[in-house]
RNA sequence: GCCGAAAUGGCGGAACUGGUAGACGCGCUGGACUCAAAAUCCAGUGACCCUAAAAGUCGUGUGGGUUCGACUCCCACUUUCGGCACCA
């Protein structure tokens, strides 16, 4: 017999055809069906194209959406791209091709990847963030931050001109609104203001505001950095010195909403792990603000603490180098380091943990309750970013502070007695406070309350509740984001654009170096700066702005007067899944819950909440390989490569990990992982500028040609990112172009769980390959023929077909496909066995599988004379009474230790259970004549009995 | 440093709510078919003990604990991965 080969490639490219001319994924307008919306995570279109690592996500979601369809909801699945960023812009800088090209290419290819592996988006509604048509909508999200403040009693957000009325009428008297810094005044102070002065005083309600905040500054590349862009404190490009520098920056008052972000996760369906990433985020804490007066000078220092029961430990207070006092504080002859610490000290990205700096600043304050003097120190580790920039050290019940004052030695003060249990350290929040005056003797959590209450009872501090989050930094000195709408006038006033003027296109540039001064390359668009208005604002938006709220144009993506219409946002509310990686656990997860908040507010969602289940996926990790480059000094030495066996003869700062490109290497991923002469030979071609290098294994060494025959060198594996610059990128189109794309998306389901991490291998992808063309044989006779029988089907066949469907249907649900996948190997086993060709069992295991693998399925069902598309048909339901046994399989277990299997028939009472089984052979041997003690029997499950 | 997650055969993984550890697949071994190979099919496959079978012992990162019974719950630790804003 021969079988007939299932023709991939063929049957793709005519489904591809067929699904879009029939525009079978298209979710047309609105319906009475019930909705279902399944989101992704949109990607960014980065140039390395689409990993097989991105689908996994895609693919999840693809199956719960086409189930969902099949089962009769009007489902809304839709993909779009993050297209502005960093990275373009980068390759703009080295490459001179303009981001919208590289980006529009980028696009195109991810598009067509994403429709090779047959995800079911509906194109039509495709939404790409660098457009003017949906830009336009972001600019008009930022507009209405500018335009409303945070108003604490009404507990939402109201618009700026109705605070305007009211310090008009009373200034800033029963005004309960999030502000940067708590301001009074009246009426009359208010009326008595220029326009410049009360712009800059709204600046400090607006939820769209400016600020002075702290930049990466690199004075060599003449702009600021991102994060990444960092290593080891100075630019990755070029290593350069990079310091902290103060600019006035767009920001985003997201600590308006801490209270409610906090609160109303609860009522989502996420992890817990992700709900606890989130909570420690926003960082809610109840503490205190401390007033400590200087000894001379009538100024006082406020810190902030969320353990003022250690008031009395204090033994020294610290500032930030930034903090407003410190200047004043520093003696002449600190200025100097007080300057260079400014520069230098928090220099970014550095996580390595270095000994505390700092420097005493000669001042004192004094203690709130026992006027003794408190010297006050300059300190690195304390952020002018959070809480009051200046904190009180309490060495006895601090980590840090105990550090610091270790280092400069401080007295250590314990002010708490602390239970003997192990593991406890001196942060805890337990035991019973000694020399501590009127705290003495009280449980810490009393002796919190106690002290706020005592603080504000002498006026020297109040307690407050702080949130660690902090507003968001909305500018960016780039060139491919947002323009932010907003001019300058003559003042120096930012004047929001009109809405009718959007959208505020992003001028054409040809050259993306920084502007003057850090400032964004826009500032360079001299034309399209000046207005006759003013200037324009040259900062552009940051990634997550076009990202906060893409979900929302998806319902109505054409609409060119609102966002949405108010009809479709009615409709499809909410996200019911969404799926993407843990990178965006905190960030993008917490901007699009602020921005869908603030349009709750203002009417515009009817959820106050848009994603209602979220499942991280798990990242698919790449296989790394690199050889050790001995670093070796003058300028003619010939570079040395050496094997990985005789790395750690070597001084590790001496050796550079290159990475090799995964295709020239033997055994990758395993000790034996190395490179041949071959393999080096391709290394040498590929990286020319090693040319002429020595390679050196633990028993010979040598040149290329001069290198003995059988020669290798071992290279170094580990399990990493799969990206481009490890040359470790698996394209999943060379996987579809082999297999098929059923056969990848089952492999991608097969691998594990979704939320698990793994590392690519596509040594198990045979055995899907292998079933499906076990199961596309079932199809045919032995002639070659299609062939369906239509006799009716065995109870058996019903059997092995109901379980399977009552399996992968509940499995789909919670999403764990892997297992989905074995249920179907299992099925086709089964069913093969009984050399099954029932129409009756063979199609509705077609319909099940049609979710996982629609090229295939969509096929047959054509064949089988089927109507209209599979996807389109309805979804196979089970019968419970054909997925059971009329017989249990009862474990026998002596002490829990099993020792034998025992069939009965279901309908076995409770006590012929009990009696029976000590009856057994098996089980007489191990009672040894002794009656047992106990027998445990559940039902259906298991019997144990103890002896 | 802080936060989160994970660890099960040679490998990817399964095990519902504390109830048969290793489903399913890869790999490997043996066999059938073939002139031969590939493909396909059949059988076996955690380790140890044993000629073999039967039976048994050990076994879910490490060390303790709870329980009739622990991959699953509790405590401590190790390693790996992901995130981060040195968070008072």
């Amino acid at each position: 017999m021969n079988p007939v080969e299932y023709e991939h490639i063929a049957v793709e490219q005519a489904c591809k055809q067929f699904w879009n001319s029939a525009g079978i994924y298209r979710t047309d307008g609105l319906s009475d069906k019930p909705k279902y919306y399944v989101l992704d995570m949109f990607p960014y279109p980065s140039g390395a194209g689409l990993h097989v690592g991105h689908p996994l996500g895609y693919i999840s979601s693809d199956i719960v959406a086409r189930k969902r369809r099949m089962e009769g909801y009007h489902v809304l699945h839709p993909m779009g791209f993050d297209a502005f960023g960093l990275p373009a812009e980068q390759y703009a800088i080295q490459t001179g091709i303009h981001p919208a090209v590289s980006t529009r290419q980028n696009i195109d290819r991810y598009r067509e990847q994403l429709v090779n592996i047959g995800l079911s988006f509906d194109w039509s509604r495709e939404v790409i963030t660098c457009q003017p048509e949906y830009y336009r909508w972001t600019q008009w999200i930022f507009l209405q931050l500018f335009h409303h403040y945070y108003d604490i009693a009404a507990n939402r957000a109201l618009p700026i001109a109705k605070l305007v009325e009211r310090f008009e009428q009373g200034g800033s008297q029963g005004v309960h609104a999030s502000c940067s810094e708590p301001l009074r005044f009246s009426a009359e102070d208010w009326k008595n203001m220029t326009s410049k002065e009360r712009d800059e005083l709204l600046m400090n309600y607006r939820l769209a505001f400016r600020r002075i905040s702290h930049v990466n500054w690199c004075e060599a590349l003449g702009t600021v950095l991102a994060n990444d862009e960092i290593k080891d404190g100075v630019s990755e490009r070029g290593g350069h010195p990079v310091e902290k520098k103060p600019m006035m920056q767009w920001a985003l008052r997201i600590t308006a909403y801490s209270e409610r972000l906090l609160h109303d996760m609860e009522s989502l369906d996420w992890s817990e792990a992700l709900k606890t990433m989130q909570r420690n985020w926003i960082g809610k804490s109840r503490g205190c603000a401390i007033f400590f007066d200087l000894e001379v000078g009538g100024e006082r220092i406020e810190v902030y603490s969320t353990r003022p029961d250690t008031i009395f430990g204090v033994s020294f207070l610290a500032l930030a180098p930034e903090h407003p006092l410190a200047e004043q504080l520093c003696a002449d002859g600190l200025m100097h380091s007080l300057q260079e610490y400014c520069k230098l000290a928090n220099s970014p990205a550095d996580r390595e943990r270095k000994s505390p700096s700092g420097f005493f600043s000669g001042k004192y304050a004094l203690h709130p309750f026992t006027n003794e003097r408190v010297p006050v120190w300059i300190a690195e580790y304390v952020l002018i970013e959070y809480g009051t920039g200046a904190i009180m050290g309490v060495p006895g019940h601090d980590l840090r502070d105990e550090a610091f004052a270790k280092k400069f030695a401080l007295p250590i003060l314990k002010v708490i007695d602390f239970p003997g249990h192990a593991g406890a350290d001196i942060e805890e929040k337990a035991g019973v406070m000694v020399n501590s005056r009127f705290l003495d003797g009280l449980e810490v959590s009393n002796a919190i309350d106690r002290a706020i209450a005592e603080i504000e009872v002498v006026g020297r501090g109040y307690g407050k509740t702080v949130y660690k989050m902090r507003d968001a930094n909305f500018s960016r000195q780039r060139y491919w984001g947002e323009p932010i709408p907003v001019v300058y006038n003559d003042k120096g006033c930012a004047m929001p654009l009109d809405e009718s003027k959007l959208p505020l296109e992003l001028p054409h540039l040809t050259s993306l170096e920084p502007g003057r001064g850090g400032k964004s390359p826009l500032s360079r668009a001299e034309e399209w700066v000046q207005t006759s208005q003013g200037d324009r604002e040259t900062d552009t938006m940051p990634g997550y702005a076009g990202s906060s709220w893409y979900f929302l144009r998806y319902m109505d993506p054409h609409n060119t007067n609102s966002f949405a219409s108010k009809e479709a946002l009615a409709y499809w509310r909410d996200v019911d899944l969404y799926i993407g990686g843990t990178e965006h656990a905190v960030g993008h997860l917490m901007y699009s819950r602020f921005w869908h908040k603030f349009l709750f507010d203002l009417g515009y969602v009817p959820t106050f909440e848009p994603f209602k289940k979220l499942v991280n996926q798990g990242m698919i990790q790449g296989v790394i390989e690199s050889i050790y480059l001995l670093k070796q000094e003058g300028a003619n030495a010939n570079n040395l490569f050496i094997s990985a066996t005789i790395a750690d003869r070597y001084p590790v700062e001496q050796l550079a990990k290159i990475p090799v490109h995964l295709d020239f290497v033997e055994d990758a991923n395993s000790p034996a992982a190395h490179l041949s002469l071959e393999g080096i030979e391709k290394f040498l071609r590929w990286r020319p500028e090693f040319a002429g290098s020595h390679f050196l294994n633990e028993h010979e060494g040598g040149a290329l040609g001069g290198l003995p025959p059988g020669f290798t060198i071992k290279t170094h594996s580990e399990i990493g990112k799969m990206s481009k610059r490890y040359h470790n990128v698996v394209n999943p189109d060379d996987v579809i172009r082999e297999y098929g794309a059923d056969c990848f998306r089952m492999y991608e389901m097969f691998l594990g769980p979704i939320e698990q991490s793994k590392p690519w291998d596509m040594h198990g992808i045979d055995g899907v390959a292998k079933f499906l063309k076990k199961y596309f044989a079932m199809f045919f006779d032995e002639g070659g023929h299609f062939h369906l029988v239509d006799a009716e089907p065995t109870r058996e066949e019903l059997q092995i077909l109901h379980q399977c469907i009552k399996k992968v249907s509940q499995d789909i649900d919670c999403l764990s496909l892997n297992t989905c996948v074995s249920a179907f190997m299992i099925c086709v086993n089964e069913l093969r066995r009984l050399q099954c060709s029932k129409r009756g069992v063979l199609l509705p295991l077609t319909q099940l599988m049609a979710p996982f693998a629609p090229f295939i399925t969509e096929h047959i069902w054509g064949l089988s004379d089927s109507k209209g598309s599979i996807h389109l048909s309805c979804y196979p339901r089970w019968d419970e009474a054909l997925t059971e046994r009329s017989e249990v399989h009862y474990p026998v277990s002596i002490n829990g230790k099993k020792r034998h299997e025992w069939i009965v028939s279901k309908s076995l009472g409770e006590e012929e259970l009990r009696t029976g089984v000590l009856e057994l052979p098996e089980i007489k041997k191990w009672l040894s004549g002794v009656a047992p003690k106990k027998i445990i029997l559940v039902p259906g499950r298991m019997i144990n009995i103890v002896v």
